[in-house]
RNA sequence: GGGCCUGUAGCUCAGUUGGUUAGAGCAUGCGCUUGAUAAGCGCAGGGUCACUGGUUCGAGCCCAGUCAGGCCCA
């Protein structure tokens, strides 16, 4: 018999499948955008639409997308639906960094003794295999774009693009050759990168020396200041004596073997002096603050120069005697330091690692550093100004190729001076919109105190550095040359560089004979940092500036920076109007970054097809739209699990939402109630919410808002509430109608508004609202105003209902009922206003309230009595009605269920 | 060591110009439902707002310091 009423009712029907099966039907659904050619379509329908262009910052093509990289191409992604839909067009090119280190270290790594063009060969080929892995995991993912024809910084055109911006910035005179101390492996005879480096254990003589006090503002000068080296090699470099400005210094006597010598060193390091020199100190000592040393004059222990004490933030009382010996031409420190204090750059040590004429002594010239280690402490000694030698056991920088020990050395590089774009630079980036704010603060830090931009490198993956040699070895820094070498490039590539001899060069570009072309290449940042010219002044769907960039917040000091730059140099503004910046992914146990605390036994996942293959895309997609990105992004499998649920139940109310929908019919008509008009304002807001957040790329909030509507307005509440109307009234009736016509309203909205971050799912749900057309081709819901009265009235309902489920809940511990629907409610309403108003339209409340028998009274509080209800169960609507027994044809039914099944 | 930033329930997020018992969803527990059913609904528990000190009639919010973490430098 029940079964019999239960076919009466109109329950919901759709094909929308409860059970997603992302990992199955993603695939097939991008299979048909891509056969639909739905990227172009897009832009087609787009094209006289306000443009929007998001400038995608190049990935390194090395290694597979992991969540890291994931999160910054889908809120790109994110960014460019979102704009679409509001009404932009919206063009996404994607790029690539194909040149550098990493690649060119990996492809020798494999196979040693190849030549530059087969480095490069290989580079390429290796570069290659990536994007076309990356490209297809950055589809998977959903990303909408020009996959067919992206960026890459290795296409000819670009590469051509690269040098004629270099011509500029020659013909600007930005461009100036100077000396630079790099780390250089005498074994492989060239410049090494940290990455190159290996550190291993090595023994080296550590000596302490005197240096002669000439002339001083404070200290005695009968004194001598003590340095301490490992390398005695780089002593004939010595220049200067670096002191710490914040340290105490002592002028003492000290003893050895008879012989007393005044000795000035720092004084929390006396005591190390003497356990390892054996010169123990004599009486009371006077001590100096080491700034006060600065103007002392000392004397070269083995050359007839001056060394100048100098104070130096770098000095520590780690090691040595807090006096630290100088070589410009030999340190990173050491450098800098002379360069600000005006020393020379001294390196008389050539390529071979071997003592030049310039270190000064005749005997030591072409012998190598190293082997020379001992014939200079020897030397020392026969000056008397050896304190004291040992053995020092230490982590030395060693090649990774030839495994020799590094040494610091300096060479020639080029420079972009940054001084003359600094002023600019900085004006540039205070008219940029920052996001979050504070990236305003950080990039102005760096680009203030950035120093001259080191632009050569000695390496073959790359684009050459284009400098050709006059055969006195003067460089040759002319833009039409360069301009000439970008046209050759433009038609054979930068390979045409390397395959071409000097001669057959110099002929084509019309050099005198004996010309010789540069073997540096430049900086892959300069590469990158170009974009702006190769991608954004050349793509004809794209312009110069983009509106937006979006990037990780290492790229304030990375490509924001570079290309804002090379943009100051060649345009004199900046390349974009807004920078977006998002953290990284960490561990949400360790809060750590996900790489780092991937180290170590058990690794956890953090590829993204890991996930993508165990949950799908859209997974993800919400993964990253519910994260506050600004800060670091908290990750984790849990984390990712425990979105599946919110998935889940959004997808559901989709379903739920669909099902209702299965015969609506927008020409019936409808007579909404307080609920519905409370749903549809709240919808409003809804919409509203998500509009200002996309708009703002405040994605989580859209997420939390979508997330709480499906769950809280829609699931327990709207779908809820409407379904005695929607499978017990009969199918005409308006507010049957009005209820589903709110429901259309909802799913058209929702799903659009999904769409950006549920590409997938939204699109899926959309097929079956809407056949044939994709909702990534529609636009958000317009701008409209939430009705102020039916929220307040939803409010208000809302409060009663949380006070009836209380006493529900109540009434059921204590026995009085099991199912809601036994209830009869008594409400004590205080406003008599209020009374009457729901008095007259008992059966809205009802209805809201789920309750098959509701009762008004006036009152003090608002309360809510609860007895069991004496009316019998209408076998149809499981409500407990009067008129159940009144029809002599249908005895079990209330008379709304009689007159639903009667129709 | 320096610059910039972050730290609210188990998880993700809200917390308006400092103002009554700090909110929401998810998760958890206990029920209800079996006409969204590998679904749905209700109720409940859970936070000395990283820590310490300060300004204030009053601080999650302002200030100083400490601890933990991130990015970039050194």
């Amino acid at each position: 018999m029940g079964s019999d009423y239960k076919k009466t009712l109109n329950l919901p029907r759709t094909d929308f499948p409860m059970k997603a099966g992302l990992t199955t039907r993603e695939p097939q659904q991008l299979a048909a955008w891509e056969k639909d050619h739905l990227y172009a379509r897009i832009q087609e329908a787009r094209k006289n639409a306000p443009p929007f262009l998001l400038h995608d910052g190049p990935p390194f093509a090395n290694g597979d997308v992991h969540m890291g990289t994931a999160l910054n191409k889908i809120l790109k992604d994110l960014v460019v639906k979102s704009k679409t839909m509001a009404g932009f067009r919206a063009p996404f090119i994607p790029g690539w960094d194909c040149h550098g280190l990493p690649i060119e270290f990996k492809v020798v790594k494999e196979k040693a003794g190849l030549t530059p063009v087969q480095i490069r060969q290989r580079s390429e080929a290796y570069a290659r295999k990536y994007i076309d892995l990356q490209r297809e995991q950055f589809r998977r993912l959903g990303v909408f774009g020009d996959w067919d024809h992206p960026y890459l910084t290795l296409d000819p055109s670009y590469e051509a693009d690269i040098l004629r911006s270099f011509a500029v910035f020659i013909e600007k005179d930005l461009v100036y050759r100077s000396k630079r101390p790099v780390l250089w492996s005498y074994g492989a005879q060239t410049a090494l990168a940290e990455a190159e480096v290996e550190y291993k254990d090595k023994e080296s003589p550590a000596i302490h020396v005197a240096f002669e006090i000439t002339a001083s503002p404070v200290l005695p000068t009968n004194a001598s200041v003590v340095i301490w080296t490992t390398t005695p090699w780089t002593l004939p470099a010595n220049l200067a004596i670096a002191v710490s400005p914040k340290h105490t210094y002592s002028a003492q006597n000290f003893t050895k073997d008879g012989e007393t010598r005044t000795l000035v060193l720092a004084a929390d390091r006396a005591a190390s002096f003497s356990a390892e020199t054996g010169w123990m100190p004599q009486g009371e000592g006077q001590t100096f603050s080491g700034a006060a040393l600065e103007g002392t004059i000392t004397r070269h222990p083995f050359l007839d120069r001056p060394a100048p004490v100098l104070t130096a933030d770098f000095v520590t009382m780690d090691t040595g005697t807090g006096c630290v010996h100088i070589a410009p031409g030999h340190g990173a420190d050491d450098f800098q330091l002379g360069k600000a204090r005006g020393l020379d750059i001294l390196c008389p040590v050539d390529d071979l690692g071997l003592f030049t004429e310039e270190c000064g002594v005749t005997a030591w010239v072409g012998k190598p550093v190293f082997a020379a280690n001992p014939l200079v402490v020897e030397y020392v000694k026969s000056k008397g100004a050896l304190l004291g030698v040992t053995s020092y056991q230490h982590s030395y920088p060693h090649c990774w190729r030839s495994k020799t020990p590094i040494i610091f050395r300096t060479v020639e590089q080029f420079f972009i001076r940054i001084e003359a774009l600094r002023a600019d630079a900085l004006k540039a980036i205070k008219a940029t919109k920052w996001i979050p704010d504070w990236g305003l603060k950080r990039i102005t830090g760096t680009v203030e105190s950035r120093p001259d931009w080191c632009i050569s490198r000695q390496r073959s993956w790359g684009v050459p550095l284009p400098v050709f040699y006059r055969p006195d070895g003067e460089p040759i820094l002319d833009a039409n040359v360069v301009r000439r070498v970008a046209d050759l490039v433009e038609k054979r590539g930068t390979n045409a560089w390397f395959e071409m001899s000097d001669p057959e060069l110099a002929a084509m570009f019309g050099l005198p004979a004996g010309t010789t072309k540069g073997h540096d290449t430049l900086d892959v940042w300069i590469d990158s940092g170009l974009s702006h010219q190769a991608v954004l002044r050349r793509r004809p769907e794209l312009a110069y500036p983009a509106d937006l960039y979006l990037e990780a917040t290492d790229q304030h000091r990375g490509w924001f920076q570079s290309s804002l730059i090379t943009a100051m140099g060649i345009e004199g503004t900046s390349p974009y109007k807004t920078c977006l910046t998002h953290g990284f992914v960490v561990d949400v146990d360790t809060r750590e970054k996900i790489s780092k605390s991937a180290q170590g036994g058990y690794q956890k996942p953090t590829d993204a097809m890991h996930f993508v293959e165990k949950s799908g895309a859209d997974l993800v997609r919400l993964w990253v739209s519910s994260v506050n990105f600004t800060d670091d992004v908290p990750f984790s499998e849990e984390m990712f699990n425990r979105l599946g649920d919110a998935y889940r139940r959004i997808r559901n109310t989709l379903r739920i939402l669909l099902g209702n929908l299965h015969d609506y019919d927008p020409s019936a008509a409808t007579e909404p109630t307080a609920i519905d008009r409370w749903v549809l304002a709240r919808l409003a807001e809804v919409e509203n919410t998500c509009r200002d957040a996309y708009e703002k790329f405040e994605f989580h909030r859209v997420y939390h808002a979508l997330n709480q509507f499906c769950a809280v307005d829609l699931s327990s509440l709207y779908v809820d509430i409407t379904k005695d109307r929607m499978y017990c009234h009969a199918t005409e009736n308006p507010r049957r109608r009005a209820a589903q016509a709110a429901m259309h309203e909802i799913l058209s909205s929702l799903t659009r508004l999904l769409a950006p971050i549920l590409a997938f799912t939204a699109e899926e749900a959309w097929s079956y609202f809407r056949p044939g057309i994709s909702v990534h081709m529609e636009l958000f819901p317009e701008k409209r105003i939430a009705d102020p009265e039916a929220l307040a009235d939803g409010d208000r309902l809302l409060q009663i209902r949380a006070l009836v489920s209380q006493a529900l809940e109540k009434a059921r511990a204590e026995k009085v009922i099991t199912n809601n629907l036994e209830a009869a409610v008594t409400l004590q309403l205080a406003d008599a206003n209020e009374r009457e108003r729901w008095s007259s339209r008992l059966p809205e409340l009802e209805e809201f309230l789920i309750l098959s028998e509701l009762h008004l009274e006036p009152g003090g509080e608002v309360t809510a009595t609860i007895s069991k209800t004496s009316a019998p169960k209408c076998e149809r609507c499981w409500r407990h009605r009067g008129s159940v027994g009144q029809s002599a044809t249908h005895p079990t039914l209330c008379d709304r269920c009689v007159a639903a099944v009667t129709l």
